[in-house]
DNA sequence: CAGGATTTCCTACATGTGTAGGGTAACCTC
DNA sequence: GAGGTTACCCTACACATGTAGGAAATCCTG
């Protein structure tokens, strides 16, 4: 029986590695064809080449497995995301794009997006994300306020900071990608940018002056 | 076999509505004590002295019944958001209680909303109360915009119009919420209702302004 | 390369899920 | 109240979940 539930990817042994990484890329292939709700542990096991006990002995249900093997995904997602301008660049071209491109990403991966925040997903995922997304937007906004670089913060940050306008931030950026995955993409990224820019660019300029 | 499948709550048999009550009853109770995820549909029938067959005579699983069970509960917390003032009413005495009423209402049955929409919840439940929340904030947007009353909207809307600033604003209180429940409702209703309403006004007034 | 440590796999079992059929009792309509 | 309708319950079955123990293969270490 192995007894390993290890929170560090670069895990020493080369079974280990192997393992989660059929894993993950067994349950990302899996999630682009149907809902997670309907993906069973012997599913992602089979597709793997892996057997379903050492599916166990590594995740406790597909969810966990979901949450680990979507982070690299999630946060490159999350830094693609617009930062607080200085003050009132009201245009704002630079934001605008960024967005833009966050919307794109959103659409390249649409099913498995979808998959995983819909509906039929995963509240233990979109938990995942509102934190990971809560603590970048903190972030990017004492940075933005303090004028400054900060310390890069390193990978599973393990407090996060009760910050209401950013998890207030957090949701809203969900809510808007859960939706627009939801009816199937219908505006294209460009005009998705266009209507949410005014509104997280508002939300930025109440905390800037909040912080102050 | 009965193959109901009603979605009108005032069902005719009276046989019906005790099972339905029955069952919405059992499972608030047990989600008040546990996680949705730990709750198995043996034990919601028999909590509700029905058998485990004739829950599915009626619902699809523990979260079709959670839909249904809370859409009331839900339904009473939306209608007391503050909807959005005549432009600027900065200081808004008035939108702040109602935020504290919300907030108050949701530490009251912090157990329960905990479970629905922290990460061990149902993303089902949760995509339903964004659909709600954010149609109900497009309504009063809308209201609001056109200065009048408009026509009250039915119990269940089917058609969900896809207003981006809408679900922007219902994504963001989900997100503050779903955060300060699963922290334990750590700062009082009347603080998170400080922290929360320039936010929200803030969205309510770039919607108004780019309605025109 | 030998040694011990770990991982992986297999088997087995108790429990939960979801579906199906059919008997019985409660309900609504007339 | 008699009628047909329908909800409820029981039983059974195929499949998925989660756990446990132990055998065999693989790995890191010296």
């Amino acid at each position: 029986m192995a007894t390993t539930r290890d929170s560090t990817p670069p895990s020493g042994d080369r079974r280990v590695r192997r393992t989660h990484a059929a894993l993950a890329s067994a349950l990302i292939q899996l999630v682009e064809e149907q809902d997670l709700s309907r993906i069973s542990i012997a599913d992602v096991a089979e597709r793997a080449g892996v057997s379903r006990s050492t599916f166990y002995d590594h995740y406790r249900d597909v969810h966990e497995l979901a949450e680990t093997a979507c982070t690299a995904m999630i946060d490159a997602l999350i830094g693609s995301l617009p930062a607080p301008g200085p003050d009132s660049a009201d245009p704002a071209p630079e934001a605008t794009q960024s967005l833009e491109a966050f919307f794109t990403s959103l659409a390249q991966h649409a099913g498995l997006y979808r998959a995983l925040l819909g509906p039929q997903g995963s509240a233990r995922l979109v938990d995942h994300i509102r934190r990971r997304l809560a603590t970048a937007v903190h972030d990017r906004i004492y940075q933005a306020a303090s004028g400054g670089d900060l310390p890069e913060r390193a990978g599973s940050p393990p407090d996060t900071p009760h910050d209401v306008p950013a998890v207030f931030t957090a949701g809203a950026l969900i809510g808007v990608a859960a939706d627009w995955l939801q009816r199937g993409c219908p505006r294209p990224p460009a005009e998705m940018a266009t209507l949410t820019w005014p509104l997280l660019s508002a939300l930025y300029h109440v905390d800037a002056v909040t912080l102050t």
